[in-house]
DNA sequence: TAGATTGTTAATCGATTAACAATC
DNA sequence: TAGATTGTTAATCGATTAACAATC
């Protein structure tokens, strides 16, 4: 099968979510000079089985070498192409307030391909400030923005009783993917896919674990 | 069933993700002054079927009531209930750079039953800065203000390099969760909770999305 | 009462694991 | 070659959905 058609089937969403920890780990390794890694390797460092590792690399078109495992920097390649990271993604980020700002100088996206390439707020007292290389424009920037600047995708990091309201203007904008850091449940035309960042859900979801390991000594 | 005996049963892991979405909608309809909801109208505020919505409430010990539904004030307790949330759990970050400082001044959590006691970091120019109410501790400070502070979960929001090393102070301080904010893949104890929030592997999934729906017209 | 909605059981679907032949 | 490790098939496990009797 070829890597086209491959890319173009459809991979099931757990081994999606998988995709983005091979390529970390990938990276890694191969950072720290190492150049093969066995399926059971991934694993243990994952917290996955052999298995599981062995069967999701089925869904890509990267393939190991017998008593040998995977290449690292081949691995690494592959989940990039999966993952549509091989070119720079452009994301516009609605919302200046600590965690829009922190997440726009947040080092780390720049050198994983993400290009943050607009900073939006309502907020007259926000707008103008500069944020890193950027300026906060007005919300009524947004589209023009979007559209000029080729954004693919908004994360939205405003109050959570708004974020529909802006998650409604960056699907008119033409954004194809809108990452959801508030509480908020985004409903979006199917066009456009929708990820939860999950803070808030994720703190919630450990105070359940908490409660629920052995009790406290 | 008892409360205590359902709550101490296990509860499958997709539904505990589920929980925090009920609780978030529950609240936000009790505010709004709607008393009753309906499990396919949680299911359409969520992008869920009504039959996973009451297939997870069996799980809790709360019951809706034929004909009318669930009553948002009871579902929001047994949800904060069920979760652990009806008492404050107490945070500390470590890490305070951009997002951690964010998520310190970040007043959802406050609001939400999580209480910020301590921010943590290394670095000689932080130490001793004010982020809040609170001023920037020495690593070295860790346990003694885990233990005397009686805090349940850190947030590691340090450089991925560095993040075993940080958990590890952790969970010898005794926390029993760990938000993990980077990249890094934290291994612990199975004393210790930890989940991951994910935000760059929801940007690699989001890129993916972005490749796969319909292609740009 | 009649009708809407829950709680529960059974069926389906998808994800994970186990096992092993093929490979280098 | 011998042995380690992949790729793949089949079995198991868990989550979701469908269907409907019980309920108010």
């Amino acid at each position: 099968m070829s890597a086209t058609s491959e890319r173009n089937n459809h991979i099931p969403k757990m081994v999606v979510r998988r995709l983005p920890k091979y390529l970390a780990h990938a990276q890694k390794m191969r950072q720290a000079g190492v150049q093969w890694i066995s399926s059971s390797g991934l694993a243990d460092a994952l917290g996955l089985t052999s298995s599981t590792v062995r069967q999701d690399l089925t869904h890509v078109d990267f393939s190991g070498v017998s008593k040998r495992g995977y290449s690292t920097a081949g691995l690494e390649a592959a989940m990039a192409r999966t993952l549509g990271l091989d070119e720079d993604i452009r994301v516009a980020i609605v919302g200046a307030g600590n965690l829009g700002r922190a997440l726009a100088l947040h080092g780390e996206f720049f050198s994983q391909g993400f290009k943050i390439c607009g900073v939006f707020d309502n907020n007259p007292t926000a707008i103008g400030k500069k944020v890193g290389q950027l300026v906060v424009q007005p919300m009524s920037d947004l589209s023009d923005t979007v559209r000029r600047e080729r954004i693919d995708i908004g994360i939205v990091a405003v109050p959570s009783a708004v974020a529909q309201q802006v998650a409604d203007q960056l699907v008119f904008s033409g954004v194809r993917g809108i990452l959801n850091l508030t509480t908020a449940n985004i409903v979006a035309p199917k066009s456009v896919a929708v990820v939860d960042a999950r803070i808030l859900a994720s703190l919630r979801e450990l105070a359940y674990a908490v409660r629920t390991l052995e009790p406290r000594g």
